[in-house]
DNA sequence: CGAGACCTTGATTGTGCTCAAGAGCGGTGG
DNA sequence: CCACCGCTCTTGAGCACAATCAAGGTCTCG
């Protein structure tokens, strides 16, 4: 929850007040088994999911069974805090990993936003900056071949979890499965496979066994198009309400 | 201006008070002609801009020149809402009809935001429902081919311009080139074609000349499988604030 | 030690891209 | 009024990237 916190101050100015306001929120914790779906489509929830620890995803899915992941969020951050303002859920959350979450009732969070406008605000801008990213994948799915979509999803997360720019991840755990790569980038997992094998013989980065291990970040990005602006665009923060 | 305030309002509750002082923001009118970049990338803006006349869209491009869409607005929609929490543009704004749009000074939106919470939701709310149609383009992008894609951009459309559902357009103005469909839905102008002419043998769906025909709206439906819930989710309102 | 999940690799197929050239159409200027 | 130009649409041929199908290998956990 202080991480959550933390992350949200990153963008946006928050006093100490409301910092214990939020922190001091009810939350149910949940322990998530690997590939375990938490909210299933279509449900009315009345809960938003923080991630405490693992890797939770929103997926899409097709009566075919055809999955595609719209985000990937790492601990600290709040997956469907959209919910607030949809409670209807257009797609499905899913435990990409073994993971731990707390649920938090919109009612305590619309609460503290209600008293707070700092902290309403705080909140909009978060999804905002998360739609930012979405929009970023689109077009990566859009544009851009299999080899540079992969390069272009391993340098966000070295970003995302190296708490930077500047600061990036040069190796980081990543424990998700081929196949799960494969629904997040609208590949095969085969086509993932061969893909992370051309990138390793080009001595880009490693991925292997639950982590990523980038060789040349230069590289990486080069081949990625990777420009990080999207994900630094809270950085500069934006006074207060 | 009105007509924000009433797809405002079919979304969020807003009593009259409200509606007016929405509706009595200040706003400079600007005649785009087609084609013409609104808002460059990574420009910082002080203003959102709302269609009047048109279609407005976002845009992301490579340095070497690629460009894929990230949404697409119709009068009455407000494009760049998400600016008023990260200012700093991460992509850019083009007409891609000539346009007529409005805008509005981020101050004032803000200013109305602040006054009245009800309104800071419903602004809120419609960058959560504008990023779940972002959210379904990628499912679209990811995990369908040409033709599905297609459809599905047909189908949205004939909602959101027939302001339903139920009520769905048959035929509708649509002038958007080959071109700009292609970068609407990540494929080459000429793959557009060949899939545009397959969905009319099909008997499916007549686009040309700026207008597209809905000739069997059961089986576009289906080529694409369509569920416009992620348009209706604001539909079921939820309370005011 | 065995079972199941996951990864690796090969062969083949197919969707959509590239390159290229021609036709239709509308607008502009001589 | 006609000629021309540019933009968009149309069509063809060949190619490439990624999907599919299939089989074998490896790792992990019980």
């Amino acid at each position: 929850m202080e991480l959550f916190v933390r992350k949200l101050a990153r963008h946006s100015e928050l006093n100490e007040i409301e910092r214990t306001a939020l922190a001091s929120l009810p939350a149910t914790r949940l322990d998530i088994p690997a590939h375990r779906e938490i909210v299933r489509f279509g449900e009315v929830v009345e809960n938003s999911c923080l991630v405490s620890r693992g890797l939770v995803g929103r997926v899409n899915q097709t009566l075919s069974g055809v999955r595609q992941f719209a985000s990937l969020h790492l601990p600290g951050e709040m997956v469907d805090l959209f919910s607030m303002m949809a409670p209807q859920a257009a797609m499905g959350l899913t435990a990409v990993t073994r993971s731990v979450i707390l649920q938090v009732p919109h009612r305590a969070l619309q609460q503290v936003a209600d008293q707070y406008p700092a902290v309403a605000s705080a909140l909009w801008r978060d999804c905002v900056l998360q739609s930012m990213i979405g929009t970023q994948w689109l077009f990566n799915m859009g544009q851009r071949d299999a080899r540079a979509r992969m390069a272009h999803l391993l340098c966000e997360m070295a970003v995302r979890i190296g708490d930077g720019p500047p600061d990036v991840a040069r190796r980081y755990d990543f424990p998700v499965t081929q196949e799960q790569m494969a629904d997040l980038l609208g590949l095969t997992s085969v086509h993932v496979n061969r893909t992370l094998m051309a990138l390793r013989r080009e001595d880009l980065v490693i991925v292997a066994r639950g982590f990523v291990e980038i060789v040349d970040w230069k590289g990486l990005v080069a081949t990625a198009e990777f420009d990080p602006t999207y994900l630094a665009a809270g950085t500069a923060k934006v006074s207060g309400r």
